[in-house]
DNA sequence: GTCTATACACAGATAGAC
DNA sequence: GTCTATCTGTGTATAGAC
């Protein structure tokens, strides 16, 4: 699959956190047209990740952040009770979206092969498609509270035992050797990862999202491969 | 090689850091007595990583620090100038002593195998020592002025480049493939670093440095050998 | 629904006693 | 050399006008 096919073939994900967030939190949200909520959180979640991931979470004020959404700071506050809520709702809807879409991708496939690779492209696309969130995400998922942390790390490991599972299962059908299964799917999601950490570096080198994942599998193919 | 052999025979890198900080501040530093300095360094920087890891540099307070380093808020003042001074002391003067160590350990090997393994391990046994100080220079990078960024920036490819360029002496002599040696210089790199970054994890799991190592190594291995 | 003005707490930094 | 006490700016959050 090419990132462009994929591109085509999800609905706008950055809509649907919005919506999942006003689903969420209806109750706590003083505004009462949809319409209305849904284009102020788009901005609103749009400043945080471009100017939390510039100097941090911490580091951005609500001044900064109401600026750079175009509210006022009275404004800001009838859809967010404190800057921490903001943090915990950017992070914590965003993660459904993502394991949802990753989900329906790989549930055709049952040869490991083709699972594993699906699994890995889709990975990358979708941390292409969404990269301030999923760096954003990396990066502050430290200053949520203990239990959203928690739910933070969970869905971390969530990847790593997709990859777990596949490599697993490739070796019962006998076409994957038999390793370290746990600590390959570590290192495997360390590679993934650095595509969103790096991403900087990456586009200096002109290196694209589809490069990248060609080169990661050929990488990774004589390891687990029966040879 | 393994850890224990390599922590016997480097010397103890954190007071070279802090003598490092010492001799390039002595001016600014209101204090005369080089032990007394010393001390204090220690248990500042201490402090700067332990409670900085815990909740980002950034959150950490100035009578956080002071707590945490057994100094008053006048006292801390007397080493430091300020807390951006601080973060810009910690980084830096680090850097060059991990740098001096990696090098003064692979000049001797020529033989490409061996010295790729070389870099691989005594990376990882290093930043096993100083993990604390590699995930926090790792996460805090970005709050550094535009200038000290760019060298940390730089610093981060200097083990890619190393690595790079062991790979291309490695096909020049005919062991290793032809391969993209930018791209795998920079993957392994991402392998090399996740054990700093997801430190925790690895210790739950009861991954030693030296099973990490192995593994890695082996991992890597099918890929860049001729086959 | 959105704004302006402001309360109040707490941050970084310093002066000056000991 | 180290401390306590304090200044001043800035941060989050809210009240109430429009």
């Amino acid at each position: 699959m090419k990132y462009t096919e994929f591109i085509d073939s999800v609905p706008d994900s950055r809509l649907d956190i919005c919506r999942a967030v006003f689903i969420a939190n209806r109750e706590k949200i003083k505004i009462k047209k949809e319409k209305t909520i849904l284009k102020n959180l788009e901005k609103i979640f749009d400043a945080t990740l471009k100017i939390g991931i510039e100097k941090g979470f911490q580091a951005m004020t609500m001044r900064d952040l109401s600026s750079g959404a175009g509210l006022s700071m009275g404004g800001l506050y009838s859809y967010f009770s404190s800057k921490d809520e903001i943090l915990r709702a950017s992070l914590s809807e965003g993660r459904k979206i993502v394991w949802q879409i990753l989900d329906e991708f790989i549930q055709g496939e049952t040869a490991p092969i083709a699972k594993l690779e699906i699994a890995l492209e889709v990975h990358l696309f979708l941390t292409e498609k969404l990269h301030k969130w999923f760096y954003f995400s990396y990066m502050e998922a430290k200053n949520l509270n203990p239990e959203d942390r928690k739910n933070a790390v969970q869905s971390e490991l969530y990847t790593e035992k997709l990859i777990e599972g596949i490599l697993i299962d490739g070796q019962k059908t006998g076409v994957f050797r038999q390793t370290n299964h746990k600590l390959a799917a570590s290192v495997i999601k360390a590679m993934l990862q650095d595509w969103y950490l790096k991403r900087g570096k990456y586009s200096r080198r002109n290196i694209t999202v589809d490069q990248y994942a060609h080169f990661i599998i050929g990488f990774i193919r004589p390891f687990y491969l029966k040879s």
